[in-house]
DNA sequence: CGGACCATTGAAAGCCGTCAAAACAAGTGG
DNA sequence: CCACTTGTTTTGACGGCTTTCAATGGTCCG
């Protein structure tokens, strides 16, 4: 198994940077290790010790955090080909729970790969670095969504970044594997006024749901009303 | 001018990451850059292109985005001895703006200091990544607060994360440079409502304030009733 | 003294949350 | 094919947290 067992994978990191043979035997590394696990598993636990990273080689995962009145709050999506947990270079224990919203291949990287990354992998390192920056984006947006727009239009915004982020990493084109509780616990908001806020958008054709889909039918004409400005999903590759 | 000259700066890289001699060359090639700017003076413009980054080698500064309404959120807040613009490094145009609180000392970081980092700086590569974790880590605390808690909880965990943070940085204990409408921006609330909280506050002996500032006097207290959970603010040093 | 900035306060309105109940869909086993 | 279960969606009524709007006062500085 080599570097072309993750397409996705591969993809992702040289969107960020090009990946030279030393990268990619890292890669080679993680042959092997794949795991096959189910919808609303639980992959990483908050406050518990995380060795490594989780790579998603397929599936979606979201990071969430549970608050002491039962409130759910989610702090990322995770679409196929994306990495969770990488905070465990920083912190012992991890922040935040992950999750997977559909059946999921995943590998987990160990500690062993992880330092021989960070010691001899200096352009892993920065690919690392730019993939974070890049969720650091990410994370800000949704800050400006929770801080400052209304209901309805935090909930397009999340639409509209999902659809984008699938164009942009050229993943099939389908449905958003979400239920309307989790939109409400990614954008702050309740079961009921999400429900009341999807039927409006279905009803002006914009969207299509079903139970645990979201279909964006007309992103253009949603990210016209909501002003949806897409630059931070679209990094600039700048090769050293 | 060495390393020695930017102690604060030095003390931010090394509680990520030990610094050794070449290292220290980068930064000595910073010297006698550093520049002095007043009060609410722009370092960075949202949609501007930006070359580098900023460092503060003193004074606070905040990251905000102004939205089309005319409301503004707050993104990021920078203490003495902290870096803005690292974003530079995947995007061409600033991805929000950056404004000094008070009188600052910043060294702008060159093109050409940037590139010598990338290509030959491996140990400052991961001091960089480290740096984006725990800002990453700050970016979803502050999710949390907008998404799941109450107005004057969202307050609350603000002043509380900055009392650890100046804590933690060994920041002289002093006021923290906020005036209300700081506060409001950065959670998402409208500034007739903090000021109430304020009053509440400092009514129950807990804060002091006066015109653009801030004094946390009981954080304990504060942070048991809040349920105040510092583990993001507490980065584990792994020296590989 | 004037001006700019910041803090303070009150009343009314509204967005969104809370709570409760029911309909719908999908899968499982009998 | 039906009974049952579980998870998801839908809908309504009510309440309150927070906003909005407007006006006043305080403080610092030139």
């Amino acid at each position: 198994m080599n570097l072309d067992s993750f397409p996705l994978v591969r993809g992702r990191f040289e969107r960020f940077l090009p990946l030279m043979p030393p990268e990619v035997a890292w890669f080679d590394a993680l042959a092997g290790k794949s795991e096959r696990v189910g919808a609303r598993v639980t992959l990483l636990s908050e406050g518990r010790a995380c060795d490594g990273p989780v790579i998603l080689l397929d599936g979606w995962a979201i990071g969430h955090r549970v608050l002491p009145d039962g409130g759910r709050q989610v702090l990322r999506i995770g679409l196929p080909g994306e990495l969770f947990g990488a905070e465990c270079l920083l912190y012992r224990r991890s922040l935040y729970s992950v999750q997977t919203l559909t059946a999921c291949s995943i590998v987990r990287v160990g500690e062993q790969e992880l330092v021989s990354m960070r010691s001899v992998q200096p352009r892993l390192m920065e690919a690392f670095l730019l993939m974070m920056t890049f969720e650091r984006a990410i994370a800000h947006e949704w800050t400006v969504s929770l801080g400052r727009r209304a209901g309805w239009s935090r909930v397009a915004h999340l639409l509209l970044e999902l659809d984008e982020r699938c164009r942009v990493s050229g993943i099939a084109r389908r449905a958003l594997p979400l239920t309307q509780q989790d939109i409400a616990d990614c954008t702050g908001l309740t079961l009921g006024y999400v429900n009341r806020a999807i039927r409006h958008m279905r009803q002006r054709g914009l969207i299509e749901s079903r139970p645990s889909e979201i279909v964006v039918l007309d992103s253009e004409a949603l990210a016209r009303n909501e002003g949806f400005q897409p630059r931070y999903l679209h990094p600039c590759h700048k090769v050293v």
